[in-house]
DNA sequence: TGGAGGCGAGAGAGCGCTCTCTGGAGACAG
DNA sequence: CTGTCTCCAGAGAGCGCTCTCTCGCCTCCA
């Protein structure tokens, strides 16, 4: 249970401290009988560098940081176990450590000064309120930092989405080619970028479609289904703009006796897990979150490899997945 | 952006670095001007101590792991958001770390070196496989772990679990006193510690009960529900092990005309997300997770600032919940 | 054979912090 | 007034690692 040094290591191996760190970090000019004598010394002390000491001197903490909403907003949402999945394959493999951080009272202030102690060598900041000042602030301190969605008002920062707009113009197609004559949307938070693009792709897609608004929540969708039930009785096809809505949304038409999708064809945003509990199970439009994690994590590397490179963008194709509701 | 060191506020205090260690790390034993003129220098610098230094010689990483199952087994795990906010809760104010790790091809050697070489000062194991050595191992090194449920069998461990034996008696109580007469139980897998507690305690409550077994998921309710109605079709109650496998058992009994609640009582487990999707809403038993998470990193602080102090538990009680199913 | 050139290994100086140990100053009893 | 005890600040030695700089040795060409 005694800690083994590289000083150990190199003198089972017979060679220099240097030498040993050299084989340890695989640089190329080490002579292959020193590079195998260290190698076995390794392994026969059950050698592990010392993370805190390689910091001290690299200034690098291997670590990143995933800046989440409080819980309230986090709580039933499908994505984060995927999030965290595609962040993780990329970042694992080089030993890079993923924490996690939720908003709390100060949190975004700590995560600023983790960053800049050397702490943690990015963040990745998931949804992020428009009115929210770190990401200008991490920016401004050249900090290498990656943002899950499109920011509301266009900024100088790297960031990773889902193309929004044509995820809802596929739903609009669908319900098109259902033979839907009168076509509603159940709208998100118009103060987010999903939720003002999600408007906007179906609305280019159906120009002629009834608008109620809603905040993303269950509660939201059954109160804006009740409303659209009211001023448009003949509606035959609905977007929700996310599948928790859309949990609000079906039982609602259910009650007012129309069939899902016979009546009243539902499609849903998300592909959450939401869409395969509820009944009848929701045609959505996938986001390929895992993937989209991923990215961010590529790009949050690349940053962090090279400081102040330009600030770029990923937007990934959406999908549509046909199940039952529409 | 140049980096201050205690040095350097040592100087602007005149004082000596020590005893600007003492500030910073709030010994007692300094004269209060000294003290004052201190923390004007770390202020008027703008002073954050290197943690990759102070762990150097502290040989605390102030960071503790978070180790969850394969992406698989996560996604739709309604509990992940609460587990982090739980355990954040606690470990924030510390200036702690949450590392999270999913467990990927060698991640939990990954894990057991982190915490061997010190770059992690404890481990929170989530869902272990019964048959996985990593526990065994960390305990035999004297590492600190914390196990989320009680492990399958007996070991000297620390772990932190809901009554789940409680929680199913509370079920099978809510449904005899809604005066259902012939009552089943749709179980959890048989090898794992909740899946045995959930029957267990369901038929020390309802010991004539119909047990069909399920794995708690959505599609094993589904198999179960439709077996359910063929070998016993006066059913009037039924417990499910999991909410999620209860959207699942939910739609079968409405296709085979029975009305939840009013001819089949349905009571789930978990209080899930699920549990809100579900339509009717689902009576249920809730686990408190967060505090749960919260008692876990309370439990696995005290380890690793006691070390090799004896292993506890700590056994939460569970508490129905009524909603419209049952 | 001698000198230049190149390549690989070792010596040693830190990285920023904590912590022990020492020493000086002040208080109080003898 | 001296000796002892206490208390608090500073000096300095690392923690384990990386990385630059130097030096030695071998090769190759003249």
């Amino acid at each position: 249970m005694k800690r083994v040094t590289l000083e150990e290591v190199a003198r089972v191996a017979g060679v220099s401290r240097a030498t040993a760190s050299r084989v340890v970090n695989g640089a190329s000019s080490v002579d292959e009988s020193l590079r195998h004598a260290v190698q076995r010394a390794i392994s026969s002390t059950g050698y592990l560098p010392n993370i805190a000491a390689r910091s001290l001197v690299t200034r690098r903490a291997h670590a990143i940081g995933l800046l989440l909403p409080d819980e309230r907003r986090m709580v039933g949402d499908p994505h984060l176990a995927s999030v965290v999945s595609g962040v993780t394959r990329v970042v694992r493999p080089l030993g890079i450590h993923l924490v996690l951080m939720m908003t709390g009272p100060g949190t975004r202030e700590q995560a600023l000064s983790d960053l800049r102690c050397g702490r943690l060598d990015g963040v990745i900041l998931v949804h992020t309120d428009p009115a929210d000042p770190v990401p200008g602030r991490l920016i401004a301190a050249g900090l290498p930092v990656v943002l899950a969605g499109r920011p509301l008002k266009p900024m100088p920062i790297t960031y990773v989405d889902v193309n929004q707009t044509a995820g809802a113009a596929l739903a609009g197609r669908r319900l098109k080619s259902l033979g839907c004559k009168r076509i509603a949307t159940i709208t998100g938070p118009q103060d987010t970028a999903a939720g003002q693009d999600r408007l906007a792709g179906f609305l280019a897609e159906v120009p002629d479609a009834v608008v109620v608004h809603g905040d993303f929540t269950r509660q939201s969708g059954t109160a804006a289904t009740e409303k659209l039930l009211r001023c448009c009785p003949d509606v035959d096809g609905v977007f929700v703009a996310s599948d928790l809505m859309a949990t609000g949304v079906v039982p609602v038409l259910h009650r007012a006796g129309r069939q899902v999708p016979d009546d009243v064809a539902v499609v849903g945003f998300d592909d959450s897990s939401a869409a395969l509990t509820s009944e009848p199970e929701l045609t959505t439009v996938r986001q390929p979150i895992s993937d989209m994690a991923a990215e961010m994590a590529r790009q949050l590397l690349r940053q962090i490899e090279q400081p102040r490179s330009p600030a770029t963008s990923v937007v990934f194709a959406p999908s549509l997945v046909v199940r039952d509701s529409g």
